[in-house]
DNA sequence: AAAAATTCCCAGTGGTATAATAGGGTAAAA
DNA sequence: TTTTACCCTATTATACCACTGGGAATTTTT
């Protein structure tokens, strides 16, 4: 039960743009060199970033990708569900195209229910701002062992 | 983000055998009847659960697979672990093998922690018992529904 | 003793999705 | 003129998934 690749990597994209600051221009070869994911590959993802209306972009030399709202303002479920489609554990609950023949009488869909909503509100609790700050909390932490060496 | 096919027919295989009552033995065939699963592929779901430990065999013609407990000594959560291997979210959760070079500093890292603990938490919350009170609720709801057409 | 039903076990197969890379080009802005 | 975004279309490699097949071993039934 994976998180694709894609997935991560937008996360760790939107992270990366953020902590430039508000309102930051950054460029996907900026990103490559700091997150280790290759312009090309960055390219597909942010595309579909910049669909869901989650970054503006600017283009020529310095340009780049902008964060729209506040990190406050984009919870992580958001960017994982415009990437991942869905994070529903199975596809009986990925809408009603997906239903299959036993959902009126399936003993175990109202189980997954549960378990779908309990995710769903697990990563919509989170925003990028959260992130950030845990960010901020690792560096002091990280610094403060490092006097200590 | 899915559980795989094997898992969700595990529950339901191990849920179709707790319908049947305290120590029945149950063959794969009869299974395959009300499930819809090939017994072929249900052997190798069977064999799993079997080395987990969850069901014993008995061969030959009557033969087939019994609980080994009781219906509220599993946990939903054990029976899709034993299956999928595990439920974390992102292959840096399996296991120290599986760590990868950003660990160390990861910032999204701790977020996915969090989501592999509400996701065991929610399954380990449930047992076989659970799901069958859910089918005779169902079954009745059913019933009273059924009557008053 | 033979036949049938079942578990047990290994091997294989076809399809699909994933994770990426490669390469082409156009458009816009510094 | 350069740098970047933008937008395609592949192609690859690989891994996993869902499922099938062929048999051997074991037990019950006939």
């Amino acid at each position: 039960m994976k998180i694709s690749t894609k997935g991560r990597y937008a996360l760790r994209m939107m992270l990366d743009i953020a902590k430039q600051g508000e309102g930051a221009v950054i460029s996907l070869k900026d990103i490559s060199g700091r997150q280790d994911i290759s312009v090309k590959y960055q390219e597909q993802i942010v595309m579909q970033l910049s669909r869901a209306g989650f970054l503006s972009s600017v283009r020529g030399p310095s340009g780049g990708y902008r964060l729209v709202r506040k990190p406050a303002e984009y919870k992580v479920g958001e960017i994982l569900r415009a990437i991942e489609g869905s994070l529903a554990p199975v596809a009986c609950l990925d809408g009603e195209e997906n239903h299959c023949a036993r959902c009126d009488y399936c003993e175990t869909l109202a189980f997954w229910q549960g378990l779908d909503e309990v995710i769903n509100r697990y990563v919509d609790q989170f925003t990028l701002q959260d992130l950030l700050d845990d960010c901020k909390e690792q560096e002091a932490k990280r610094e403060s062992a490092g006097k200590s060496q």
